[in-house]
DNA sequence: CGACACATGTAACACGTTACATGATTTG
DNA sequence: CAAATCATGTAACGTGTTACATGTGTCG
């Protein structure tokens, strides 16, 4: 996904204008994608020059005429709303979880056991000191709190875990490939 | 990371040119990350033009003079060897899974709840689909076969019961966000 | 007034991606 | 020879990222 993706589905709300997605756009995500201002704008020409916004001209309002300064806002297009749709599905048949960072370090490095091994133990020991943090975090929370806080809490602990089991079967996969059955242990090139 | 970091995690072992750069890279990553070999080239330059490597000019091979045809071999400098060593140590602190397509979407859609439980519902359908196909592929593959592959099958497993179990939650807590409590459930915005 | 938040924008650069062009070498 | 494979490259486009410039309205 990207900036585009990411004002669409604010714009999904209601007409908006920049400074005001951006600010959203940081609450929304609990702070996790820090968008810079004058990207919003290169992205709203973007979308605009691609039919997927329009400006949205104080229309029916008719206190926006007085307290609107020089504020631009926007609104989907139908065009824009059908692109939303798509992305939102598509997760579906979307093939790509390809260019995860950790994934792709041990993969590269699966030829050289002692590099792999040295990937691994150090990403396992900072990967459970960062899910012991937030576990912590999730204890002490206030359960009343911001929801995104919650959900993505709850997201990187789950990928932390994971990441953290799948560690374990690496290490024993490449020890496996390292010396792969006391029978057959000759020829190697 | 980027095709950058590729390159220099297979340059490691030893100079290549980039047409082998290039399959050796696809090899390793099992076509996860499908590479245009333009760009191979094309990142070779930038690697050129900062210093993380330099040609390898036929040296001590003897053999080498005939056969190279018009192949640019390249080799890690000294800078490249510790742009590499940094990558490799750098999930450390590195404090940003934020890209990540499915997070993103349901906390930009957090606050609607028809359509989040949409994004919800249809990707734990889909992730579902996806997680029993790979856990077949994971039974019937032949044990020898490529690691890579092995390992690739055991993330994407991995994230996908990571995944799964994270919607539940999600769908938990908006839930309880939608009706937060059966006592104060007056001013709402 | 001066500081600060609001609001919009431009310029420059890096990177990923695709499509296309160009030769050399091998092999049927 | 013709075709496939090996091997290198260029051009064009979209996008992400940062740094900087500019102006307005408000409030102490």
């Amino acid at each position: 996904m990207g900036v585009r993706e990411g004002l669409l589905a604010l714009l999904a709300d209601g007409p908006r204008h920049g400074y005001d997605l951006r600010a959203t756009f940081e609450a929304r995500t609990a702070k996790l994608w820090h968008l810079n201002s004058g990207q919003v704008y290169t992205t709203l020409d973007r979308l605009l020059r691609d039919g997927l916004v329009e400006p949205a001209d104080s229309d029916a309002d008719a206190d926006v005429e007085d307290a609107a300064g020089r504020r631009r806002r926007f609104r989907l297009t139908a065009a824009g709303r059908r692109e939303l749709a798509t992305w939102l599905d598509a997760g579906s048949w979307a093939p790509e979880p390809a260019r995860d960072e950790l994934l792709m370090k041990v993969l590269l490095m699966a030829e050289d056991p002692v590099r792999s091994a040295a990937v691994i133990a150090e990403h396992r020991h900072t990967l459970l000191d960062r899910l012991q943090r937030l576990r912590q975090e999730q204890r002490h929370a206030p359960t009343g709190g911001p929801l995104a806080d919650h959900l993505v809490t709850d997201a990187l602990v789950a990928r932390l875990d994971a990441d953290l089991h799948w560690l374990d079967r690496c290490e024993q996969r490449l020890a496996r490939a390292a010396s792969p059955d006391p029978a057959r242990q000759e020829h190697r090139q």
